[in-house]
DNA sequence: TTATTTTTTTGACTTTTATCAAAAGTCAAA
DNA sequence: TTTGACTTTTGATAAAAGTCAAAAAAATAA
């Protein structure tokens, strides 16, 4: 199979997970043998607390956000994904337990879409797929410890000035009021802040 | 070689990892030969902020915390981490960066430790070695993300309503001054919640 | 046992951030 | 260019948890 010939969005793909660990052809074919292609327009429900989350997605063009509501029905955001990253709910895709979180697209968005059991049957077949999976779910996880850190370390303010230095780019394409949950704190704060 | 030829501690460490991927007989030699143990007396600094956290701990039998320095100088535990669970520095580990963290062993403890470089050597030999791996890293990353999560929806009495329901047995081997930076709350805090 | 260190509790006060309510600004479409 | 739906800002007040200082209790060592 040529290059130019896998379905658009895979060398995308193919790029990020190359950079650790050689994709064998037959890898490669698994793996848009075992996906799919979708488009979908912003603001559209990928998953909802209480369902089995069951897909991992890999972001072509596009974001998402992550959040939980708390007591109150508020939204709380814990994670903003764009183009070249992983889009799952991390405790319910791992455990299988029911999503306590929502996966909701930012922008219209092209993913590239793999199902549990598809990933657990390539994790078997390819062992070196566990290569890649394995430095995948320590880089993730590394972040999630930053952030837990900066919400733990880091007062209202400082964790505005860290994301702002870190990701400027991110309050272009997020509003205040997501960001703010992000960070957590409430939207007026955040704008005390900003001041 | 014989079941009871493994060096003391290894059975512990091996049912761990077979429980997720059968271990092979090489991998389980590989293991030995790539690791030693070390008995280690309580308050034990195993880690110190700035180093690089170059070694993987398997607990054997006793207890660590892992802990920073906020920007006060006062001391903030990450993890409590007893027999049979891995011991690591996570961001230090994962990154190869200096250690903000430090680890420190709460009991008399016996560990397996493995270098990071011996451990990136099976991890190449040994494909399905990587299983194991991701597995465990996933479970580490659900734990971390469930702390997380709390430390964010609960408040300072729900948090430890929860950790005492779950963990009930860690109050009877850490102090309650551990456990309140753990939970994020000062320890005269802590105290009020519990009367 | 007694002494000494460490841990836990209590009281008074402060700080940070949240909440509630309302005004102002922005954006897109009709 | 006006309407309507968000989004952001501002002001006043409240709640949650922290800080500081000191006493009390418990654990450890001599």
């Amino acid at each position: 199979m040529l290059k130019e010939d896998y379905p658009e969005g895979y060398q995308s793909l193919f790029a990020v997970f190359n950079a650790i660990h050689p994709l064998s052809d037959e890898l490669k074919s698994a793996i848009v043998n075992h996906s799919h292609v979708v488009n979908i327009k912003r603001k559209t429900t990928l998953l909802n607390a209480g369902e089995s989350s069951n897909t991992i997605y890999f972001i072509v063009s596009g974001g998402a956000r992550v959040y939980y509501l708390d007591n109150d029905g508020k939204q709380t955001n814990t994670w903003f994904l764009f183009e070249q990253e992983l889009l799952i709910s991390v405790y319910g895709f791992f455990t299988g337990q029911p999503s306590f979180e929502y996966i909701e697209t930012l922008e219209d968005s092209v993913l590239i879409a793999v199902k549990r059991e598809k990933l657990d049957e390539m994790y078997l077949q390819f062992m070196e797929f566990n290569f890649i999976g394995r430095k995948l779910t320590e880089y993730y996880y590394i972040r999630n410890e930053i952030q837990a850190n900066e919400l733990r370390m880091l007062s209202a303010k400082e964790r505005y000035e860290t994301l702002l230095k870190r990701s400027p780019q991110l309050f272009q394409r997020v509003s205040l009021g997501h960001i703010a949950s992000y960070l957590g704190i409430s939207q007026e704060t955040l704008s005390r802040i900003r001041k």
